[in-house]
DNA sequence: ATGAAAGCGCTAACAC
DNA sequence: GTGTTAGCGCTTTCAT
């Protein structure tokens, strides 16, 4: 099995007749100035198409200085909203020629340095990252050597290229409704409190209280990290405190409130009369038997608006709008 | 920014005062018989340190003939099993310091040609795929030139290695009870009627029948494909058929079952006394209105396989069990 | 209209 | 101990 010697453009030079330039020229179809015989053109293809000729893809990428390659930094693959983004990125990479590479950090900041540099070392030509660092001075240093758009989240206040979904405004809304049916208990359940989600789903959270006139308690905040299990445990505490569910709950994130519907289907728990919205949507939640009222982001959208502002970088150019913040939309579920 | 002139080997041995040899022996930490003084080492690394030396990956892969890059091909990664098989491989990937390529064909085969054709450009190492295509030929034709092993789908008794989960036993088991709550309508809904899975899970639904003493009609039999819309329009069709949703189903995939439960919402169904059984897990039917009986894939175990297999041809190795069918689980959620 | 040769950055065989 | 050299496969001047 395989170990076929590589047939190289030299090979197929010397079985035409030509010299690798020759070859070289035809072979790449450099018809500006194609000044070779038409000739000698039909037999170089002829040959090269007869013994499978495929460039090395290794020796051209040796010469050009660029990879034609894009990496992509996301928490989980697994996460719905992120495996949409990557599905929508990498047919926008096919049309453009590029390779997209994929890596997941697990929501933990070490794995995201490893696969970072990864992903650096593949000399990938760009650099699209969902982070989970507490910092962007990583990347602020990375994007000296190459161009990096953050996406989904925002990290203390980066300058950096990025494209986030509003979250203030409609994390209000849908709490404000939520807190005048249910203004004598409401909690919140965050993921780390320094990451821009949390803390802009946070402010979110405590104006549409204040909209609709109640004055949120200590305790009805509660933070942890993105992960599922994380969700899961943060509301088996407060199931746990409490000696039952909670009356309402805001989860700021799908993988959080995936951690809360593990918990409330093993506990049967899913028909008792909690009233939950959460940031994200998923197809599925139209088939709960919960009725969860979400904001549902623009995800292909933001595929797109990080594919145009790295694709604007790697040219070379001032990415127009290097900062963007996408409006989301709201999904209903609870009858009013 | 960036535009930053690559620091090479040649300039760290330059500034070291050594020849390129001696800096690559001390960068490559070819301790073995390293025969450079303890002296220079120093020297070389610390100048390599301070300049942030970044050997050229595609130097390197121009030498050796790998690319230490693995391409998997996938149907669709928005499809949770798929993202759950992609993770698992990525963190494979990782630990063994390969880099993994995804790709996706929205299940369809001209698509898949294309990928498939951009990741052997791309001189992947090896090709992991879960193929969309009525015949194995090209596959066939491929593993000449790298080692490829399928995964989810049989295609016409390929001789290719192959990881898969037993379909047709546990759908057995599941249609029989099924068929018994439900002896006088049953419907299946599957993919194309070629593909393997479509086969063995059709298979296992006649076997449950017949251990049911259900005598089958042949319109309770529907073919398409296997993307959600499929699995929406071929339900619609069935419920504008019947005048009602049917009394019983069985769909052979996730991906089907989606479009299902996107008409039965849309059309508020969900409350209906529709009986569900399904190929594919999910997390989320813990928490449907709906009660359906699943066969769930042990998908890590798939992912661990089929990396066992191609890392054994890689290394040029004859593998061992080159075709595996893995056992799946059953799980229950109706009442029994 | 075509060929010769240099060079991308790296490693390994073989000197010295 | 360390340096010289060739070569991986390709593209691109610059000659011819």
């Amino acid at each position: 099995m395989r170990k076929t010697k590589r047939v190289t453009i030299s090979d197929i030079a010397a079985l035409a007749g030509v010299s690798k330039a020759t070859a070289s020229l035809v072979l790449n179809g450099r018809g500006k100035e194609l000044r070779v015989a038409q000739e000698t053109r039909e037999r170089v293809l002829a040959i090269a198409q007869q013994h499978h000729y495929q460039p090395s893809i290794y020796a051209r990428l040796l010469r050009e200085n660029r990879s034609h390659t894009l990496g992509l930094v996301v928490p989980e693959i697994t996460n719905y909203g992120f495996a949409v983004f990557s599905h929508e990125l990498e047919n926008l990479c096919r049309e453009a020629g590029l390779q997209l590479l994929i890596a997941c950090t697990d929501e933990n900041a070490s794995q995201e340095t490893v696969v970072v540099n990864n992903l650096v070392a593949r000399q990938v030509d760009g650099l699209i990252v969902a982070s989970s660092m507490q910092s962007d001075s990583d990347y602020v240093k990375l994007s000296e050597q190459l161009p990096v758009v953050l996406f989904d989240r925002h990290i203390n206040d980066t300058r950096l290229p990025l494209v986030i979904t509003d979250s203030l405004t409609p994390t209000a809304d849908l709490v404000e409704r939520l807190a005048r049916a249910n203004p004598d208990e409401i909690y919140f359940l965050g993921g780390q409190p320094r990451l821009s989600p949390t803390k802009d789903r946070l402010a979110g959270f405590m104006q549409g209280l204040e909209r609709a006139g109640v004055t949120p308690r200590p305790e009805w905040i509660i933070h942890g990290n993105y992960h599922p299990s994380s969700g899961y445990e943060m509301f088996a505490a407060l199931c746990a405190r409490l000696g039952r569910p909670p009356k309402a709950l805001f989860t700021a994130a799908c993988g959080l409130l995936e951690g809360v519907l593990r918990y409330m289907s093993q506990h049967h728990l899913l028909e008792s009369e909690i009233h939950i919205a959460s940031f994200d949507d998923h197809y599925l939640y139209d088939s709960l038997s919960l009725h969860i009222d979400t904001v549902e982001q623009n995800v292909p959208r933001l595929a797109q608006d990080c594919f145009e502002i790295i694709t604007q970088m790697i040219e070379g150019n001032e990415p127009a709008m290097p900062q963007r913040v996408l409006p989301a939309t709201l999904r209903w579920r609870h009858a009013q």
